[in-house]
DNA sequence: CATGCTTGGATAGTGACACTCTCCAAGGAA
DNA sequence: TTCCTTGGAGAGTGTCACTATCCAAGCATG
């Protein structure tokens, strides 16, 4: 099929579509002549995945790169390749100034790996974005003075704990490990709003259990 | 305090408080003279909780100011005023177009509903920007082939249950409304990003545990 | 073969957003 | 009196995801 076409068949601007060529979030189509290229299902189908990584996860065409060149990187093994996926996921810049309350969210975060026993966190925690992203928030609840402490974080991480067993659940369905890659990537993107939206919809009803009628 | 002061004390640039002043994001202080203002504890404290929901949170400004506004709205009663804020809280716009994939969505996200019991959200839900949140989220998964029905999501919504409740436990914690209200929306934003960052660590851990040593 | 449309590629422009810079007049301090 | 600081207002900046405009080379029709 050509560009209109694409275009047509997944719902997306044939200039978005130019722009993800250019952005290589698309792999080139197949030259026909020298002003026409041909594109297959597999372009349909990665348009459609760039599309949710984008509008749904909000993920930065950038970074939406990087993580589709670690899906499809042949030369990691199975562990290292989701690794390195779901590594260039998005996530804020860690601790910036290394205010005092960095220190302090960065050893209640050490402590919460060590309670859980994550052998692998402990190890390369530090320097993963997700890390990261956690010492951030711990320090911003810190400041404004709500708890930060392992004991109130513990709940949490339990639970986060359930959740990724459940993910690897749904990933360890698909058969090769490039579909489990893949399918990686695009269930711990999209299932975010899917967990937030939720814990909304239960927040909402737990307050009117709580306090509904309350003056 | 004066404006330089409040800078000072909370790292934020006076620019930008000025920009915050303008948005009316902060209330203005109290006029001394025809060119000096005088900021008080509270301000701090605003700032602070500012800042935190829209860099550490992520909240558009905008958004920011509607959330802040029924936080101090005291015309409601508490369950309302907690509605009122976490429903201003930043949304995807809802579904835009009426693609099949977005019928079916709904129809998942009610069942899934009626499944829970969740009494207030099948009544107010399809209303509510969280309801929104989801019926897209669940559309994308479709769209993209990924398993999206009632009986997998669900283990995902009990544990957003679980989330509710731990949730409301600390905002029990506090004592005024005002309180309580003010901490829904910072723990309801400021938790978020805990809860991802943790289920990315649990991911990489799981993975870890599962696949390590895989060609 | 001439005419006009389509295609893919390159370049520049758009709109939203969160700041951030530059002025300015009125005070206050030395 | 002179200089600096303050708060307010308008315009400018940088980023980002598109999006509109050009352009040359085909292809399709009369």
């Amino acid at each position: 099929m050509r560009l209109a076409e694409l275009s047509e068949r997944s719902g997306v601007p044939t200039a978005t579509i130019k722009y993800y060529l250019r952005e290589r979030l698309l792999p080139p189509g197949e030259r026909i002549t020298a002003t026409t290229a041909e594109y297959g299902d597999s372009h349909l189908r990665r348009l459609r995945l760039v599309r949710a990584l984008v509008q749904v996860g909000k993920m930065p065409v950038a970074t939406t790169r990087e993580v589709l060149a670690a899906v499809e990187d042949e030369s990691l093994d199975h562990h290292m390749r989701l690794g390195a996926a779901v590594w260039a996921l998005p996530h804020d810049p860690g601790p910036a100034q290394e205010a005092p309350e960095t220190a302090t969210a960065r050893r209640t975060a050490d402590e919460l790996l060590h309670r859980l026993g994550w052998q692998y966190g402990l190890e390369m925690g530090p320097a993963s974005p997700a890390y990261g992203m956690l010492v951030n928030a711990l320090a911003a609840l810190a400041r404004l003075g709500y708890p930060h402490a392992v004991e109130s974080v513990l709940p949490y991480a339990r639970i986060a704990g359930e959740l990724a067993v459940a993910d690897l659940d749904l990933v360890e369905e698909y058969e090769t490990p490039a579909e489990q890659v893949e399918a990686a990537v695009a269930l711990t993107v999209l299932l975010e709003p899917v967990l937030l939206s939720l814990r909304r919809l239960a927040e909402a009803e737990e307050s009117y259990r709580r306090f509904r009628g309350d003056a």
